[in-house]
RNA sequence: GGGCGGUUAGCUCAGUUGGCUAGAGCGCUUGCUCGACACGCAAGAGGUCACUGGUUCAAGUCCAGUACCGCCCA
């Protein structure tokens, strides 16, 4: 074995072999099921680190629970992002100086799935460098035939079922992708502006001109042209004396009514509104209840249409300033006031979000809302960490209407046919050659797609071969454990995921828990984003440090719903980790000779280290299933960590290498008892290096431990064993490494030479017995040559001795030449003063009459313990004082 | 405007039901090539747990408020 960990030379080929070995399949009928639905992610791009992060975390739970035995399913599979990949290919036919109307619907479908197989090949690949242990079987695209039938059954049931519905209501237009988009993908942002006063001017009876106006405060002027009211608050006493009078539209001179709605703000801009029903939803529902008429102003590009008069065909900007001009040369402005107001985005585009009245296929929401919300107040669903439950009530709780059509060709084609000669819908999951009423031949096809989520929404079950309800794996895995996504997305997917599972799988939850992981983020803090160039590329990543370096790095720092900073330094803990982990077990495979390495039984275990690591490790094994089921992932990894670094490696090893050294050949079972144990453990987390070292065990197979396959895979996630654990053993053993660790550590303060072997006394008490037994381990470890072991009456030198009073002993250091008397003195008096106020503080709670009284009994005892052993640390060190001062 | 997080060692963060003598990684100081590992070993330094008040025998942990930072919704 190499000195050093390379995992170029062991991931790809164990990634090969885990596959071929069919271990990513379900392999166990008829088991408790495990299902994980992979969220799908876009084939648009890259896999980027928080894709890294959701994969790290899914697989660290597929492979805990592929290891427990269960019938594990992680279903991969990919999201046709409609608007991102149909911007793609436009923006290619651009650059050629086409468009997709050019072209033709089909020529452009034909180029969009080119660019969908390559990118579906590559997010594949991508995943397989992060170790994702995916049923590739089964990977299912949002595409696909199967996905597409679920899409169209889903859609004729709710149609049929009178939940949608086609209608004219506000939404919001990105006038660069041409298409309507949903609420989630508008971003608000700040923007500089201005309040324009415009005064309309108020006519007569006759529809004259009179003197007087109204002021009216926008922020839109362009908008003016589709202004159908003007509408005051009734309580505003400014203005109820113009309620029901006329006044003139500026521009268009057009005479609209005062009206009077609650809805309208006194205290905003002028108290005055006015209302354009086609370009605002406020407004829209003002024209609602009012009866209004609604002009639409623009064309889908964002350019004026001819309801703009002499504005037609200019850009909407151009067409405000314009217009603004015009009306301050017909002097109605009264005054030009500096704005700062919020305006929608397109998250897609990055245009202005034009809010305007459109045909569109809606679905009415709330009847799949309300199962949605009970599902997660009953606790039939629950979120990790619960304080998202209140962040998915409230949003649920105030949906509105879901609007389904985009006006773009890549996605699902809504399935609703027209007739040309009866005028009636067609609604069916097969495409029809005839219209359902007349049965005309003439039908024609809706144009428009549905929003992508649409079939997101159906993903945990249409993965599953819904909508055949006989589906094999429909009926073996349905309904999921456990959704894993950013809390981000909870809106996007996990909400629909839910009201369309419900309503498809006859009211049975997708999945049991939302798990939800935070924002990985650049090391300064920030988003990562493209254009701030601040993105870690997680294959970059693990061309440098290694898959289980950066899957530590990953897992080690996410706790749930937090987010996380990625940086060198917390990859190359990964990476050392690793190395760690390798040189460890290399020293402990190459030690392994013809050893029975059969753990004896446990009362033929007799040296203390071997009970104190045999505890430890199962200790470990005991948190570690706690926390794991918990989702507590990153401090399940610390412990595992800590455990193997501090405590196997540091101090097992080094004291088994000198019994070995001394021709004793017992610690061997328990060396590789041990390291098999964490392997284990760690296996989920960082499958690459744990799965090569197991395999280079030779001899477990004889330790009982390998499974036939030989594949640490597919072995036996380790349960606790609680007869192995003896708490007073770890305790003993501790007080032996404060022996050790206080002769070091004085060694350390005089300047002894580490080559150098020294004389020490050690005075112990309670635990004078181990200390003899341990005595030849300590002299190595503590490089000391003569160790002298005495009880707490025993003698000891008091000249030219360094002395540490720890809790439980005394060590003792002749030094010989490097004693200095005053520096010793000081040393003391250190001591004693911390450990005087320690006394002092455990005394006063010891003498509060309440806390014994009220405090549980072992906090009682564990303070009395403390008092006697810090009382006898005092007494010691007071003597070791005196006697100095005598010589 | 409503809601949710965060504020703990120089930096990044753990700290589950109140019992803490507050931990880790990185960084820092000192010394080490003692036949696994310098991607390492050994020994250390470093914190009034943002602030104010309250509950309690006991508060980093619970409650109320304040300040700053961030996110989501409108």
């Amino acid at each position: 074995m190499a000195s050093a960990y390379d995992p170029k030379l062991v991931e790809e080929r164990i990634y090969h072999d885990w596959e071929n070995g069919g271990f990513f399949h379900p392999m166990n009928p008829g088991t408790t099921p495990f299902t994980v639905i992979m969220p799908p992610p876009n084939l648009t791009g890259e896999l980027h680190i928080g894709h890294a992060l959701t994969t790290a975390v899914q697989d660290t739970l597929i492979r805990w629970h592929r290891m427990l035995g269960e019938d594990v399913l992680w279903l991969p599979g990919i999201d046709h992002a409609a608007i991102a990949v149909n911007a793609i290919i436009e923006r290619h036919l651009r650059e050629e100086n086409v468009s997709r109307h050019d072209i033709g619907r089909d020529a452009f479908l034909e180029r969009v799935w080119e660019f969908v197989n390559n990118s579906r090949e590559r997010i594949m690949f991508q995943h397989k460098r992060l170790g994702a242990s995916a049923d590739w079987s089964r990977e299912a695209f949002t595409m696909d035939e199967t996905r597409q039938k679920a899409v169209r059954a889903t859609f004729k049931k709710l149609y049929d079922d009178g939940l949608i519905y086609r209608g004219e209501r506000i939404i919001n237009w990105d006038p660069v992708s041409q298409t309507a988009v949903s609420d989630l993908e508008v971003e608000y942002q700040e923007v500089e502006s201005f309040f324009w006063h415009v005064r309309y001017v108020v006519l007569d009876e006759d529809e004259q001109p009179t003197d007087d106006y109204i002021v009216v405060a926008t922020t839109r002027p362009e908008t003016i042209p589709a202004d159908t009211a003007v509408a005051v608050n009734p309580n505003d006493d400014r203005y109820t004396k113009l309620i029901g009078k006329k006044v003139l539209v500026p521009i268009v001179n057009r005479p609209v009514s005062v009206i009077a709605d609650d809805a309208i703000e006194i205290e905003a801009g002028s108290g005055v509104l006015k209302v354009t029903p086609g370009h605002a939803l406020a407004d829209f529902e003002i024209g609602e209840r009012h009866n209004l008429d609604i002009i639409n102003l623009l064309n889908p590009d964002g350019t004026l249409n001819e309801f703009a008069g002499s504005y037609q065909g200019l850009d909407r900007e151009i067409a405000r300033e314009k217009i603004v001009q015009d009306i301050l040369d017909a002097d109605l402005i009264e005054k030009i006031e500096p704005y700062s107001h919020s305006v929608g985005h397109s998250e897609r585009s990055g245009a202005i979000i034009e809010p305007l009245i459109s045909e569109q296929w809606w679905i009415h929401i709330d009847p799949l809302a309300q199962p949605a919300i009970e599902a997660v107040n009953n606790g039939d669903i629950e979120f990790v960490p619960t304080r998202f439950k209140r962040t998915y009530l409230h949003w649920m709780e105030n949906i509105q209407d879901w609007c389904i059509s985009r006006q773009i060709w890549w996605g699902h084609r809504i399935p609703v046919w027209y007739c040309d000669e009866c005028e009636a819908l067609t609604v069916e999951i097969e495409d029809p050659s005839s219209c359902s009423s007349c049965s005309s031949k003439n039908i024609t096809q809706d144009e428009d797609t549905l929003d992508t989520w649409f079939s997101s929404g159906l993903w945990p079950h249409s993965t599953l071969g819904w909508p055949d309800k006989n589906a094999d794996d429909l009926k073996r895995f349905y309904p999921t454990q456990v959704m894993e996504t950013g809390y981000d997305i909870i809106f996007f997917w996990v909400a629909r995921m839910i009201m369309l599972s419900l309503y498809n799988m006859g009211g049975v939850v997708p999945f049991r828990h939302v798990y939800l992981h935070g924002l990985v983020r650049a090391a300064d803090g920030s988003k990562m984003s493209k254009s701030r160039g601040n993105v870690v590329d997680p294959l970059e990543s693990i061309e440098r440090y290694g898959t289980d370096a950066l899957r530590f790095a990953l897992l080690s720092g996410t706790s749930p719903g937090n987010d996380q900073r990625i940086t060198d330094e917390r990859l190359e803990a990964g990476r050392n980790f690793a190395n760690k982990l390798w040189n460890a077990s290399r020293f402990v495979i190459e030690m392994v000779d013809d050893d029975n390495l059969k753990l004896p039984e446990l009362d033929e275990v007799i040296a203390i280290e071997d009970k104190w690591i045999l505890s430890r490790i199962n200790q470990v094994n005991r948190d570690v299933e706690v926390l794991l089921q918990h989702f507590e992932l990153a401090e399940a990894l610390r412990q595992i960590r800590d455990f193997f670094w501090d405590e196997y490696a540091d101090w097992y090893i080094e004291i088994a290498k000198i019994r070995v050294r001394n021709g004793d050949r017992t610690p061997m079972p328990v060396l590789t008892y041990v390291l098999d144990h964490v392997l284990k453990l760690l296996h989920p987390f960082m499958p690459f290096v744990t799965e090569e070292i197991w395999q280079r065990i030779e001899n477990l197979n004889t330790a009982e431990t390998k499974k036939a396959s030989n594949s640490l895979i597919i072995s036996n996630y380790p349960k606790a064993n609680e007869l192995m654990i003896d708490d007073v053993v770890v305790d003993r053993f501790k007080g032996l490494q404060d022996f050790i660790r206080g002769i070091r550590n004085i060694r350390s303060e005089k300047g002894v030479k580490a080559s150098r072997w020294i004389e020490a006394y050690i005075v112990a008490d309670q635990l004078i017995v181990d200390v003899n037994n341990f005595s030849n381990i300590i002299e190595q470890l503590a490089r000391v040559e003569t160790l002298h072991i005495v009880d707490a009456n025993g003698l000891v030198p008091t000249n030219g001795v360094v002395t540490s009073v720890l809790d439980i002993g005394q060590v003792l250091v002749p030094v010989a030449g490097l004693f200095d008397i005053e520096e010793e003195r000081e040393r003391l008096l250190q001591q004693i003063i911390s450990v005087r106020k320690d006394i002092a503080k455990v005394e006063s709670k010891l003498s509060n009459q309440q806390f014994i009284n009220k405090a549980p009994e072992q906090v009682v005892q564990r303070e009395r313990d403390r008092l006697s052993t810090e009382q006898s640390r005092l007494k010691n060190l007071e003597r070791s004082l005196e006697e100095l001062v005598e010589t």
